[in-house]
Formats: C-alpha cells, sequence, structure tokens
DNA sequence: GTTAGCACTCAACAAGTCCGAGTGCCAGCT
DNA sequence: AGCTGGCACTCGGACTTGTTGAGTGCTAAC
C-alpha cells in the first residue's frame, strides 16, 4: 500500500511543515528533497497518503500538511532519532552540576529540559520505592503544638504540625525515641504497617501523643510524593501566539491543574523508553491540538517517576524525543550517584 | 485646572473603558453617565484632559483612552473602594478553611488571589522576624552523608544535605544535643551568632563534624526565605489574548524569574496599605503596559511578605484593591492565629 | 508507472469605496 | 463666562472587487 516512495514523501512533508510552518506543496518537495521524480508523481502519491488520512488540506489549492496519524507513523517508522549536539550535551553537564538537594535537582532539570527543546517542561518529583526511613522527629512549637518530621534515606524531608494536647517534653522524647528504634531502616509500606502495630505496644501514658503522632506519620507514609510535579519553561508558548486557543490557551489551563498534568504524563511511567501523545491520542481534551514526549527516568527496573514536555502537534520529534531521553537518563543517572 | 466636572468626566472615562474595552466618546459618555451637560461641553473637557496629558486618542476620530497618568489620578483621587461582595467573602472563608500548614496557606491564598481578581496572583512567603528556632536535628542518611533539619516557631521547616565524614552516631548525636541546648529559643539573627560561638568551645573529636554542621546552619539561616514566591491564576491571561505582545508575553517572561518578581512586589513590602504601579511605573520594562497591585500581609508591625496581582494596565483597581487588601488582611491573621 | 500539460480553485494581497463615530471649532444663547 | 447646537472634517474599519500565484486533479502521451 505504501511503498518506500510514499513513505519518504510523507517524512520530507513533515519535516518541512517543521522546520517551514507552512502547508508544503509538491513542487517545493521535490525541489527541497533530491526526490528523482516530478512534482506531477508527488501529487499522485500524496493523493494516495490523503486517501489513507496521513496527510490533509487545510483548503483547496493549499499544501498538504500532516494529519495526527501521519504524525504517528512519522514517529513510529520514518524518524531517525537526532543525536545530541555537543553543545546540548555540554549543556546537560554544566546545568546539573552542583545542585544540591532534590529539590534543586528537579528545578534545575525542568529548566534545562525547557531550554534544550524550547518548550514546556514538566518533570514529576521522584518516588523511589527503595527508600528507607531514616529518622523521625519531633520537635515542639509551642506548649500545644508540634511538628512532627520524617526523614528517608533519598533526602526527602516530610513535615507535618500536630496537636500534642500538653503533653511533656519528656513524653516526647520516649515516643520520639521508639519511633526511631523501630521504624529506621524500613522501607515506606513495611514503615506503614510497623506505626499500627506499634501502637498497641505503647504504655498508656504515652498513648494520646502516639496516636496523634502515629496518625501523622501514616499520612506522610501514605501521601503520595509522586503527586507532586515542577514545570518550565512556559514563556517559550509565546512561540506558538498563532495558534492562541488550540495550543496556548489549553496548555497554560492544564498547567494550572496538577491532576491533568499527572494525566499527562501517565502512561510514560508504565512504558520504557521515550512515550510520545499525538494531538487527539491525549487523554485531555483540550489538548488535542498539542503533542506531549514523556519519559520516566530512574533505573530501569524501578521507574522513579516521568518527565516530559508539552508542545503543538506540528513539533519536531526526533529532535525532542532524543533531548527528553537524554535528560531523563542524566538525571536518573545523576539521582542516583 | 481640574474642576469637578473634568474629574467626573475623567472617572467615568475610565470606569466605562475598563468595563467595554473600546474607546470612549463624548456622546456615549454622556448617555450612560448622567452627565447633566451636552456632548460638546464634555469634549471641551476632555480636550483639557487630554492636553494635561491624562488621557489620550488613539487616533484622530477614535474615543479617548486614559494614559497611566490618567489611570494614577484615578486610583489616587477617584475610586471608590469597592466592598467585597458577601460571595466574595465568603469564597475567601471557604478557600482557606482547613489550610494545613504554612506551605498549604500559601497555595490556597495564590488561588484563591487569581479566582477573585481575576488576574495572575503572585505570593511571596513570609518571613517572620519574630521567629525562633525551635530544634535542630541530624538524621544520617548513609555513612557519609545526613541531612541537617532545623525547626522555627512558625512551623517552617529547612534542611540542607551534608557530608559527615564517617562522623559515627554517638558524635552526631552528641553535636546534636549541644546545638539544641545553645539554640532553641533563640531569633535567626542571635542562632547566627551562637553558631560562631559555639564552634570553639566544642571538643576536638567533634569538630570536623561540627564544622560542617555549623556551615548549614548558617546558610539556612542566613538564606533568605522571602526569595520563595508561589504563582497562580495564569490561564487568567488568556482572557487578554489581544495585547498579546504588550501584556502576555511580557508577563510570562517575567513569571519565570523570581528575581523580577520580587522587584515588582518590592516597594509594597515597605509602605502599609495597598500599593499600586501602573505601566511605566514598574521597575521593569517589559512590563511597562501592564499594573501591579500589591500589599504587604502580616501585623502592621512587622510585615511578613507581599502578595499582588498582575494584570493590563486597563483593570478594575477599585475591585482589585479591595480583593487585594482583604486577602492580605485575611492571610495575616490566618497566620498569626 | 511516470510525466508534461492544462484548466481550475481559492487564499492572500492590494486598491478602492463607503460609512459613521468622533472630533474641533464657531457662532449664538443663557 | 460658560454651555450648546450645528457643521465640516478626519480617518479607521468594514466591505467590495480585482489580481495574482501556489497548488491541485485530470488526462493523454511516453
Amino acid at each position: 500500500m505504501l511503498d518506500d516512495r510514499k513513505l519518504a514523501i510523507l517524512r520530507a512533508i513533515v519535516t518541512d511543515y517543521v522546520s517551514m510552518r507552512e502547508p508544503v506543496g509538491s513542487k517545493a518537495l521535490v525541489e527541497r528533497y533530491n526526490l528523482d521524480v516530478s512534482p506531477a508523481t508527488v501529487r499522485n502519491d500524496m493523493a494516495v497518503l490523503e486517501e489513507e488520512g496521513y496527510i490533509t488540506q487545510p483548503h483547496t489549492s493549499a499544501g498538504r500538511i500532516p494529519t495526527d496519524k501521519g504524525y504517528r507513523l512519522f514517529v513510529d517508522r520514518l524518524g531517525a532519532v537526532k543525536p545530541l549536539s555537543p553543545a546540548e550535551r555540554r549543556a546537560i553537564e554544566t546545568f546539573m552540576a552542583g545542585a544540591l538537594d532534590v529539590d534543586d535537582v528537579i528545578r534545575r532539570t525542568v529548566r534545562l529540559l525547557a531550554q534544550i527543546t524550547q518548550q514546556v517542561s514538566i518533570v514529576q518529583y521522584p518516588v523511589m520505592s527503595t527508600a528507607v526511613v531514616r529518622g523521625v522527629e519531633i520537635v515542639q512549637l509551642t506548649s500545644q503544638r508540634a511538628m512532627v518530621i520524617l526523614v528517608s534515606s533519598t533526602g526527602r524531608v516530610d513535615q507535618r504540625p500536630i496537636e500534642t494536647g500538653g503533653a511533656d517534653a519528656e513524653a516526647i522524647a520516649a515516643v520520639r525515641g521508639r519511633l526511631n528504634g523501630e521504624l529506621v531502616g524500613l522501607s515506606q509500606a513495611k514503615a506503614m504497617e510497623a506505626v499500627g502495630g506499634l501502637l498497641d505496644r505503647l504504655p498508656p501514658a504515652e498513648r494520646p501523643l502516639g496516636n496523634v503522632v502515629a496518625a501523622a506519620l501514616v499520612e506522610m507514609l501514605g501521601a503520595d510524593p509522586s503527586t507532586k510535579v515542577m514545570v518550565g519553561g512556559v514563556p517559550n508558548l509565546t512561540r506558538f501566539s498563532d495558534q492562541f486557543e488550540t495550543t496556548v490557551k489549553p496548555v497554560l489551563e492544564a498547567l494550572e491543574e496538577q491532576v491533568v498534568l499527572l494525566r499527562l504524563l501517565g502512561e510514560a511511567s508504565s512504558s520504557p523508553g521515550v512515550t510520545v501523545r499525538i494531538g487527539h491520542e491525549n487523554p485531555y481534551e483540550p489538548l488535542h491540538s498539542t503533542s506531549v514526549v514523556a519519559s520516566s527516568y530512574g533505573p530501569a527496573s524501578d521507574a522513579w517517576a516521568t518527565l516530559g514536555v508539552v508542545g503543538p502537534t506540528r513539533m519536531d520529534y526526533p529532535s525532542t524525543m532524543a533531548a527528553v531521553r537524554a535528560v531523563a537518563r542524566y538525571v536518573g543517572r545523576f539521582l542516583e550517584g
């Protein structure tokens, strides 16, 4: 059905449209790409491609532009993954060098990705299931209030305020000691269970405080930190000020809703490598004319989280995919080491 | 120079232009506002207002629109502060109810402000100079790394990773104990000094670790947490998709730069009440055709930080100012209690 | 299967026309 | 002195029309 030449033509159309931002006609095609055939032949092939739904005409007597289906075929079979330029590699190195803690790594990553791809970037905070509890602290704020702090091996620090009910310093120290003794070294899941069992063994005097602290801990252990995301490169949207209604506005709205962002990144976390969602393939209707390029990051065996970019369907897929893949790998290694 | 009627006309022009979004002519003015004079008279007055620089014509044979100077006069002398509607008061209550910690309060505030004003909102994290140190914790992550945690009375929790140089648990506990003994209860500034003095009195065995921890603490105590801001309501920019180049684009770019945001909010922190910066009055050139309405929040004696909104100069100042003021007050009370 | 030729379509641009909102000015009125 | 009705004038925006050219589909010949 689709012979090599037709595929080559589709590839050329996608490439040209992405860089020129204009519907591409048969003549321009044979001129700019060395197809050794005449425009008429190209036209015939284009008619077939159109019939099959890979390209379309914005209006009669305009060139063709790829459809979502066309882009899909392109990324699946035609796009040679472009290796990063040395400059880009260097950018990654220098950008990430000297990152302090996890928060800082994420902040830098989001900037980096936005800069390389020139798109809006989204990075999900990592959840390392291998993380274990390193310490539990209880710090008194006032006579009635205190802060429960949970530290995990990855350097994550969670906090939650509690009402102490007037418990004295001694009781607090006792509960703290007991928790540390029992929980340190346990994984998130194990710690959850342990907190439950622990309560029963508390001396009556420590019960009320213990209950409150336990509740806070369970909340922290259970709260899925992967629900946190960071966004960057929003000004890159201004490059698409044409398409305001179809790209800029919906993306801005999506960015405001964490839930939507998580759904967008969603699928990428389960499949390995770079995932591309094109136009209507997106689970969120207003983004039907944008694409999402995402990848999970972290060790293959144990994906930590996802990062990616959003942009118009008319995007440079090979470059973007290469950039997303490179950054994902780099950040993965960085967090590991 | 400017008699009451001219002022009334200016007020009417501003009001009308803000709501109608179109240059306003003499006839429309006398019809919509009950000025008991003829259009001709209004025209004469408008000529004067134009000469004085309060209004201008986009082109001959169009109505007038206010200049920055006109808006300035309006907010200074003409804008009757619109009280919030009961619905808005209720919105504030329900939005803020049930906030967990400081972070959550800020998150809610930023949403709230964006929703009420229908603009982009910016909230600076509070710095309470009355805050005192409540606890210092050192939690081991690996044999070589640990996390230093600083808790202050306001519920703020700072963290910073350190290299322990292989110090054992005992040494860590000792340093931790000493720090808590000496620092708890001290203000930020006092604690800074104390850390310095403390080092000299450490037994030699604890010196290396002590140095590292001290460095981390000084960094945390000194780091100005007011440099953190949260932004919301970005999709509201889509309402100004005309003015893309003058409003949407520059605002998006400004939002990406914390430094710029802080400068925008800057002045408001020193003066009490609501501050308005109109057009060219902004210290950041790209925002010369937008306005910033900001207010500090916290107790009058000790302003904690600033919040505000950014939007086109053509904005409903009375409502916006009322909203900013109300939210600032409410958040102040909320954080205090 | 490929190609040259040709008639056809239609968005984009330019030029011309019209319309009316809005103005400034002036003479007359209060 | 200040206000008003009248009037000629201006000019952006909307609409019309004509032209151009990129691009197409079809057909007949190679």
